[in-house]
DNA sequence: ATTATAAGACACCAAAAGGTGTCGTGTCAA
DNA sequence: TTGACACGACACCTTTTGGTGTCTTATAAT
């Protein structure tokens, strides 16, 4: 599950629900230490700690260490890559629905 | 790697790299058979024909049996669940940049 | 009628993913 | 200064992933 190659792609990182909760829960506070974010999930510690590195990988995360706790704050700029990616599809189903316009149109 | 769940997440489908390229393939035509597909990749038509069955699975693309082809066209459709999903975290890479432009002000 | 092609359906395999539990270390509190 | 706590680092396990090759069936071409 770990991965060591440093900078990991954001399109994998953010396709597990469990790491998509976690950038949803980073994005209502400011930062939040392992142990509260961890109340959140039906599993361990250690996992959540392993999903939270992978985002860390793929910079979609930053963690700060205060004390004994390591605080984690979102960074969503990774994922203006993904919004570009997926605007390059708009324009094919608006294509559709513009599709489907002429077909009910021509009835 | 073959899941008998009809309905895959769209973020899984989209998360392989390969299946990216095959939606940009797809893009480009109105539709084209595994045999043709399979020569852009570097991989053997198993194999491909496993990915475009993932992409399947997620709605992102629709087979149809021409001869003894099959002919594989891209559905953009399922990728605008992406596109609300990442929009929602717009707002926190504009707010960076807003604070961004006020420290540039002050000084 | 025979041969070649397209592709689905398997069986198979190595590697990665996603969990678990345990141990060790640094930090805070009593 | 002695516990309790936070958490990283492992070792470990099971399931999934992404590839392979082979077999079979349906269709097309000669």
């Amino acid at each position: 599950m770990n991965d060591n190659s440093q900078v990991r792609d954001v399109y994998d990182a953010v396709a597990d629900p469990t790491r998509r909760k976690l950038l949803q829960i980073l994005a209502d506070v400011d930062e939040l230490p392992l142990y509260e974010i961890t109340v959140h999930f039906e599993m361990g510690r250690t996992a959540v700690s392993k999903h939270l590195s992978i985002l860390k990988d793929a910079d979609l995360v930053v963690a700060r260490k205060v004390g004994r706790e390591t605080r984690y704050r979102l960074n969503a700029n990774p994922l203006k890559e993904i919004r570009d990616w997926v605007s390059f599809y708009e324009g094919f189903w608006k294509e559709r629905i513009d599709k489907l316009k002429l077909l009910l149109e021509e009835e």
